[in-house]
DNA sequence: CACATAATTGACGTTTACGTAAACGTTAAT
DNA sequence: ATTAACGTTTACGTAAACGTCAATTATGTG
């Protein structure tokens, strides 16, 4: 029974984010965190959120995307038919994050390119000029 | 000799964006197409580019490490120095992507979860509740 | 108890990435 | 000649995601 709270500035430091920014999360609705009194206690699944969150970010998500991703955690999903739309918000989701995932490696084929004429580019310069 | 040019609204046609996103560009010095009189003409190079910046927004960069990333394919690397410090700043790059792949990866698993206990209250829903 | 430390709300400021609107020029077709 | 389609500049507006004070309120420590 370790139970487990943090502060703000905890998860602040943890995090590597102002206190401001945990704040802001909650006033968009992304975090909940209980009160003891006026402070913020934020418990561990709060903290997976702000996990979630930022990685959300790291991604290029919009915290609006985020909101909806961290909502199919959740289960208000009762009936049939909830359930099969969170389906297929689901597969909407996988495909941009695959698309995401091509566009990366599009990009590191283009950093290899670099590298590879720098590295001749230098070559060149270590053999001197006319082989 | 096909001397391919473009005009701006077919550009923003192709790619899905206004003219007034890819003057912003311009302003940002990530484009700079020639002019024919007033109007902008743009190369099949200009339009790579637009294409990279598109692709470098899809991942989540901001304009400013997009035009980072673009002035790497850029041979204006002529010393020794210059082409270590390219080198460097790829490697940087690479291992940003890497990152994001990886999250991406953990975004994915975790739709995955969300997938599979969709599929087990459907199932249940279909079989009735008490087997 | 005084003083530092951490927290709170509130309000205004800032940056990024465009949107939107006004007012005008150019070319082609009718 | 006029209308439509396309282009231009200038300028103000806006949404998102915080930053930056300021004023105030606990909490704990020497």
């Amino acid at each position: 029974m370790t139970k487990q709270t943090y502060s703000i500035s905890e998860l602040a430091r943890e995090f590597e984010v102002t206190t401001r920014t945990i704040r802001f999360y909650e006033e968009k609705g992304l975090i909940q965190p209980q009160r003891e009194g006026q402070k913020r206690l934020y418990t561990p699944s709060d903290r997976v959120r702000i996990k979630l969150i930022l990685r959300g970010k790291r991604i290029g998500m919009t915290l609006r995307e985020i909101i909806d991703v961290i909502d199919m955690y959740d289960p208000q999903h009762n009936n049939k038919e909830q359930l099969h739309s969170l389906l297929s918000t689901v597969e909407e989701r996988r495909a941009a994050l695959f698309l995401q995932k091509k566009d990366i490696d599009d990009m590191l084929r283009g950093l290899d390119e670099v590298q590879g004429l720098c590295e001749q580019a230098l070559g060149k310069q270590l053999t001197g000029k006319t082989p």
